[in-house]
This record gives C-alpha cells, sequence and structure tokens, in this order.
DNA sequence: CAAAGGTTGTGTAAATTATCACATCCTGAA
DNA sequence: TTCAGGATGTGATAATTTACACAACCTTTG
C-alpha cells in the first residue's frame, strides 16, 4: 500500500484531519463522513477520501468513518500515539507562552528541557521545568536523547543555536525566530512567523 | 500586466521574499539575483523570477535586483507600505507575549486594541495599551475601522468572537485557536497551530 | 569597440495536484 | 428478501504548479 512516497502536501493535510476529528471526538460525535469533515475544515470530500486511501481503507460505505479509529489511525500514521519530549531555546516572552502551553501534552508534545543564554533566566522555573544554560545544551539533549527542538531566541543566533542543536542529534525544529535556516537534508524545520501570515491577508485588503 | 489574478501560493510566497531582502538590506547588501535569494530561502531561482514577473520587471539582465528598490515593490504589492492597525483579543499567555513583540511594528503593524472579557485582566496595560472589555469590542472597532485581527482566545469561544469581529467589519483574521472558522467570502483567515507543525514533522521521524 | 560572462523575463514542456464520476458496498426499511 | 439511499475508494481527467531552456540584454574588461 504504501509503495510510491506520499507527497509532502498530504501529510500536511493529516494534521488538520486530525484537528477535527479530536473536537468532534470530543463533542461525543462518534461517525462521521467525508462530506461532513470536509464541510468542517473547508476540504473538499474528494480530496479526504484520496488522502486517507493512501494509508489504508478505513472507512465504511455508506455509513462513513468511526471518528475514534479514524482519530487512532490518524495519530499512528503521524507518529503522536506516543509522547515526544522537545527542548525548548529562548525562554523570552514567547518561550514562556509557549512553555505555559498545555495544548502541547494533550497532543502528545511535552517540553521537557528550556534553555537560555542569560543567566538571570538560568535558573528560573517555567511551568515546573528549571531553564538551564546554554552551555549545557547539546550535551543534555544528547544524554535525553530529544529530537524536536523548538526555537524561540533572537534572528541573529538562529541559526548558530541551529548548529548546535544539530549536532546535538536534533531531526526536528519548530522555529519561531523570522529567518530561514539551513540544515542538511534529514532534518526537519517547520516555521511561524505571523508577519508572513499577515503580509498574506493585506495582499487582499483595499 | 495584472490581466488575470495571481494564484494564492504566489502570494504565500512573496512575503518570504521580503523577509529575506528586508534581511539582506540590513546587512548592508544592495544588489542580489534570483540565484543568491532562492539559495538563501530554498526556492528555485526561476520561481522566484517567475513570481516576479507577475507584477512588473524589477530586475537588470546581468546584474539582478536592487535590493531596496525590491524590497520597496515588495512592500507595496504586499500593501505593507502603510501602518496597518490590528486588534489583539485574549490577553492571555499567548496574547501578552504578541502584545509585547516588537517585530509587528518593524513590518508595517501595530497593535491598537487589546480586548478580555476576564474583569481581572481588563484595565490591565500591557505595551502602553489598555485591555478593554469585550462589550466594547464592536463598537470600538468599528471607530478605529479596523480590519485585522489576532485572536488568542480559548478554541470554545473562537467562532463567537470571530462573529462578532466580522459584524465589526474586520477582514483579516490570524488566528491562534485551534479551530477551523466559518466566515464569509470576503474575510481572510490564517492559521497558526505549533501542533499541526510539530504533527508534519514527526511523520518523518522514526 | 568587441567579446565574455552573467542574469533577467518568459514561452513551453513536465510534473504535480485536485476534481470528477462511478462501480462497489453497506445499512435500514418495507 | 429486496430495494432505495448514501458513502467509500479509485481510475481517469482536468487544472494547477514547477522546471527547463534560451533569446535578450547589461556590465565589465581588454
Ligand atoms: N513574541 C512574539 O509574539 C513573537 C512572535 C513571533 C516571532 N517571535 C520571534 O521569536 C523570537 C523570540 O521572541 P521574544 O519576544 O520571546 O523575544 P525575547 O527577547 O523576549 O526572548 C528571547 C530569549 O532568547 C534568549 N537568547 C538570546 N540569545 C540566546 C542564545 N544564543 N541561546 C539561547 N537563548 C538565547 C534571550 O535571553 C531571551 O530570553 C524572536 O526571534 C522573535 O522574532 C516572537
Ligand atoms: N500559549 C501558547 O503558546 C499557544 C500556542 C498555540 C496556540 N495557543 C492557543 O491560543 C489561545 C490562547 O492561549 P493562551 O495560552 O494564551 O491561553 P490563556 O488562557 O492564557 O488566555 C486566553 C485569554 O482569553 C480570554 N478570553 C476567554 N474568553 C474570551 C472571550 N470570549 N473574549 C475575549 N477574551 C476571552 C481569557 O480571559 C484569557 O485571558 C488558545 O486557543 C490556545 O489554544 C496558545
Amino acid at each position: 500500500m504504501n509503495e510510491k512516497t506520499i507527497p509532502d502536501i498530504v501529510i500536511g493535510r493529516l494534521p488538520r484531519y486530525l484537528q477535527a476529528l479530536e473536537h468532534m471526538l470530543q463533542q461525543g460525535c462518534t461517525v462521521t463522513s467525508s462530506k461532513e469533515l470536509g464541510e468542517k475544515i473547508g476540504i473538499s470530500a474528494a480530496q479526504i477520501r484520496k488522502d486517507l486511501s493512501q494509508y489504508g481503507e478505513f472507512g465504511k460505505q455508506g455509513k462513513g468513518y468511526s471518528v475514534p479509529f479514524l482519530v487512532h489511525k490518524l495519530q499512528q500514521i503521524l507518529k503522536v500515539d506516543r509522547i515526544w519530549d522537545m527542548a525548548l531555546i529562548g525562554a523570552g516572552n514567547l518561550g514562556k507562552a509557549i512553555a505555559y502551553y498545555q495544548g502541547f501534552i494533550d497532543h502528545g508534545f511535552r517540553v521537557a528541557l528550556i534553555f537560555d543564554s542569560d543567566p538571570q533566566k538560568v535558573g528560573q522555573v517555567i511551568n515546573e521545568i528549571p531553564v538551564l544554560h546554554t552551555s549545557m545544551m547539546i550535551e543534555t539533549i544528547q544524554t535525553h536523547q530529544i529530537k524536536i527542538a523548538m526555537l524561540t531566541v533572537p534572528a541573529q543566533v538562529a541559526q548558530s543555536v541551529t548548529n548546535q542543536l544539530i549536532q546535538a542529534g536534533v531531526k526536528a525544529i519548530l522555529n519561531y525566530a523570522p529567518i530561514t535556516l539551513t540544515v542538511p537534508d534529514d532534518v526537519h524545520v517547520q516555521y511561524i512567523d505571523p508577519i508572513i501570515h499577515l503580509q498574506r491577508m493585506t495582499y487582499y485588503l483595499d
């Protein structure tokens, strides 16, 4: 079934399906259809069916999909049927807000380590996690075998911090700094930048 | 030149070009090529040239592009050659971090109003902006003629707050709540959700 | 001036992505 | 049991998006 690689654009939609399905589950909805799901998230029913069919046959003709079952399958596919420990680099305004965010743990992610280079930040405890100095970063991340990092440091230092993270074995980086990172092929980067999103909308305003 | 509509996928790349070009400008670089820019942000040179050619001929053969000129043009195209006032709804952990973020003002955006429904939050001053009660939201946004809102409220109330924003005349919403919003065709929505991005990466991890 | 080197802008071909349409199957009611 | 209604999974088709290739042009150097 998994003969040829599934395009990244499909992978990008799976988390959105999962988000909507988990939301349905919370509201007690146990069965849904590609039509209903599609209307909720603004994607065509055919698209959803085709995407899911890449991984197997999860639905029942005439009936639709079992929500708990599909949630379970998507969690397996996306590998969030486990807990991923993450490192957070940069305990500033944004870093703190992220460290306190409960949404992560509800979806298979845990902020396990926090690092900062500012001696005044080091030693602070954020959401029960002590802030460590960046001088300990590489070694500590290696010891904990952490593969995911969130980067909330100033743009000027983002690349150099990234280089250290890679040295420490990190394979996935969620970067909040407004700069494109250079990484090896086996390291994945995703970007979160509100300015980019805002500019994408002002284009369409008068 | 602007005969047929330019696809949204092209619009989505323009802010990334602008980000990289502004970065170059800061570093004193005055001329660049599609090749150099492409290598910086991981997009092919041909792609960049084609995208830009949709809006005119900004480069010089044999030489490349004037960075300040291209920055100026992109700012015009994206309509960030002005200041956009924004409303921020939800003065919690994330909302506060956003209110303090200096990046907005550097790129043509200003947090002008902050709203919250919690009486304890109302009256607080965040980065010189007083938090107002949501009961005043529709009227105040209308008076200020604000067209852009950032949503940092719990998911449960995001749709109802959105309905109010639309009533107030808001045409662009940057939504941080993990839920798909239903809006009329003339209202634009962009989503920021770290979970979505993380799940997109865990797919590729072992 | 002439020639070399380099880059743009763009028509065209290729690749990717989305949509359509329908055979197939399941459910429930008569 | 049989039939109507409804939803899936998927091959075929259409649309969109990207890559290629090169003429045209600018700059610099000798
Ligand atoms: N605040 C926001 O809402 C927001 C939004 C979008 C993007 N960002 C981006 O996120 C990043 C952080 O923003 P912020 O508002 O939290 O800034 P901030 O200044 O409050 O925090 C940055 C933190 O990084 C630490 N730091 C600096 N150099 C470091 C290094 N080499 N190693 C480890 N830590 C280091 C600083 O000590 C500080 O604690 C910036 O790149 C910013 O552009 C912020
Ligand atoms: N903190 C993060 O890093 C983070 C990251 C991603 C997404 N989010 C999302 O952003 C939203 C806010 O997260 P947070 O951590 O700041 O939560 P929070 O609880 O700290 O803040 C939410 C704020 O919204 C206010 N609020 C509640 N109902 C309201 C209403 N009807 N009108 C106006 N204000 C209202 C609350 O009083 C509170 O101040 C949530 O949807 C969360 O899922 C947060």
